[in-house]
DNA sequence: ATCCGAAGTATACGTTGTATACTAGCGAGG
DNA sequence: CCTCGCTAGTATACAACGTATACTTCGGAT
C-alpha cells in the first residue's frame, strides 16, 4: 500500500474525525474545523474532500444506525471513521513537520 | 496583507528555509526536505513553489553575493529568505494542527 | 398541500504539487 | 579554442487539491 502525501486541508479533516472520538458526522467535523483551525467551509468542499480520503483508503463511512435520526428529515446522515491508512498518512506528515519545526520555537512561537 | 492559508509542500519549503539559519539557496532546501521529509522533489517542483511563496509575500530572495562562486558553472544561485508573513503564515499553521492534535498521541504516535 | 430546514450530491473552477524538457555559463581535455 | 559535461535556474504542462454555488431529498410544521 502506497502512502501518498495528503494536502492540508485533508489532514485537518482527518483529524477533526480522530477528534469526535475515532468516528464523526460531517457536522461535528465542520463544527471541528471551525472551532480549532478557524476554518469555514462549505459542505460542499468537506464532501468533496471525504471522497477523496475515500478514494485513498483513508476514512471509510457507514450511513447512520438510526440511532441518531435528524431533527428536521433530509438524507440520512453518514458517519465517518478514519481508516488504519488514514492514520499512518497522519503520522508520516506530522513526523516531517516536527522534525522541520525542530530548533525554530524562538522564531515560530506566538508572539 | 490577507494571510490566506498555505499548501502542506509550502510550509515545508518554508520551514527547510528557515532550519537553514533564515536563509537558503534552493540545493540546501531540497536536501533538508529530503532529510526531514523524506521527500525528493525536482528542482523545477521547488522553484515553481517558490515562485508563488514570492506572489505571496512569503518569500524574498536576492542572487548570491559572489561570496560562493558555484564550482562549475551555471546561473547565478538564488538565496531565499522567509518574510515575517511568512512566519506568520507558518504560526497559524502550526497552531490549527497543534489543536488538532491534542489528545490524540495515543494513535498518532510512532509505532 | 406547501413551506422550511437539514443533510447530502453534482458540478465547476481556481490554486497547489510535480515532472520533464530546455537554457545558460564555467572548467576540463583534446 | 571548441565541445563536453556539470550545475543552477526557467518554461511549460498537467494532475491533484481546495472550495463555492446550486440543486435534490425528505421529514415536520402550518
Amino acid at each position: 500500500m502506497t502512502i501518498s502525501y495528503i494536502g492540508e486541508f485533508e489532514q485537518m479533516v482527518l483529524l477533526a474525525v480522530l477528534q469526535q472520538g475515532e468516528e464523526a458526522y460531517a457536522i461535528d467535523v465542520r463544527k471541528e474545523l471551525d472551532r480549532s483551525a478557524g476554518r469555514s467551509v462549505s459542505r460542499g468542499a468537506l464532501y468533496r474532500t471525504f471522497d477523496r480520503l475515500e478514494a485513498k483508503g483513508y476514512v471509510e463511512w457507514e450511513l447512520e444506525d438510526g440511532n441518531r435520526i435528524p431533527e428536521r428529515g433530509g438524507h440520512p446522515m453518514r458517519k465517518f471513521r478514519v481508516t488504519e491508512a488514514g492514520v499512518e498518512a497522519l503520522r508520516i506528515s506530522r513526523t516531517a513537520l516536527v522534525k522541520l519545526w525542530r530548533g525554530l520555537d524562538a522564531v515560530l512561537d506566538e508572539s
